[in-house]
DNA sequence: CGAATTAGATTATGACCATCATCTAACGAG
DNA sequence: CTCGTTAGATGATGGTCATAATCTAATTCG
């Protein structure tokens, strides 16, 4: 129809954003369409290309919005192996849409899907998410620089690739349990990679979906 | 144009197979067309259909194909050691054509890229790789049976887990740092799982091309 | 040698896709 | 209240795709 006003545009706006950070995780860049994105916002084709240059732009967008809400909910996540429990979960596993965007982006992302900018945006997050995870005080959405100073760069160093080496195993466990997914296999990948981290398995692969 | 021998013909098809094989992990399957194939098989995509039931049954042969090419360049390859040496290198990670089917083909898998059969094919071959990896006797190419006798079956999945845990480990630094490539964050993630993984880091991440 | 077979080329089909030009009606500034 | 602005719908464009029918010529078998 016609116009709308500018508080109803951006809320359009910012559903097809949320909307594609979904959708882009659970079928892949390439597998989701412009029109698919904006049907599922409630909203037709057309009127796409006056909110994004282009598809790219908008996937470059959806990856920003994806670790944006994985850094959201990080700091509900209380210990660092309450998240690794939650994210070696089956819950986590059949949950792509709302899951960890560096495993839901990864294979799209590695073969140029998305542009320059998309890859800017995931190799930021990658980054935040690791730093996170080697138990970093810093909030993982605050970028990708090193602190300043050079007074603990070392410790930083050893403290980040030790969270590179985790997210390493937690990314690939839960790529290749949903590759395997409805087979025995993927619940062993996910109790293999849990245990791997330390996780005495109290409660095996059963777990709410983790927020990433 | 008309026909050709049983053998070319056999031939032909063989090296559709190997040309898909190559190309879907390359730019992932549905980045690549049957025609994209057949064309640089130095085919028409017109006779595609007389060795294809479908794109579908030519994805599963290439996964089958893929895995098994890995399972035999694993047996030229020394320790275990030498071979994570090789898989976490610059040069595997920019060569995911000839590359490990497990990395290449998970994300597209997981969205269930080509079929039930393909999802089999790619089960089984993470399974055998794992069973390498673990240590395990067997040659990868086995296919996906543990053994059958329930003597010694704890002690094998205690080994197979361990596999797997270093399978994920490999296959996730492998996602992220080709997804990475081209910012410092992807050698620091090859980096990273080499020490984790206890590699000493003798020579770097400089390395050739890894059979799998 | 001759006929049935068939690999591969040509061409067509129907579907989908990203992108864009155009239309229209409501919003918001004056 | 009025009119320029613009969000979003409609529809078109040029492209690509998987699949398939048809044609051809060479091969292989009798």
């Amino acid at each position: 129809m016609g116009r709308v006003s500018q508080a109803q545009a951006a809320e359009n706006r910012e559903r097809i954003v949320t909307t594609a950070a979904r959708l882009f995780r659970e079928r892949g860049i390439s597998g989701v369409s412009v029109a698919d994105v904006t049907a599922e916002a409630g909203l037709t084709h057309g009127g796409f290309y006056k909110h994004f240059a282009s598809k790219d732009a908008l996937v470059a967008e959806a990856v920003i919005r994806a670790f944006a809400e994985q850094a959201a909910a990080l700091g509900d996540t209380g210990s660092p192996a309450a998240l690794i429990d939650a994210y070696l979960s089956a819950g986590h596993r059949d949950d792509p849409g709302a899951g960890c965007p560096s495993a839901g982006f990864g294979g799209d992302v590695a073969r140029s899907g998305g542009g320059d900018a998309t890859r800017r945006a995931y190799a930021e997050g990658v980054e935040g998410f690791a730093r996170y995870l080697a138990g970093g005080d810093r909030h993982p959405a605050d970028g990708d620089r090193h602190p300043t100073g050079g007074e603990d760069r070392e410790q930083a160093d050893r403290g980040a690739d030790a969270g590179l080496a985790t997210l390493s195993t937690m990314v690939g466990a839960l790529i290749l349990s949903r590759a395997t997914a409805g087979t025995a296999l993927s619940d062993r990948i996910l109790t293999a990679a849990r245990e791997s981290l330390g996780l005495r398995d109290v409660n095996p692969v059963e777990a709410p979906a983790a927020g990433g």
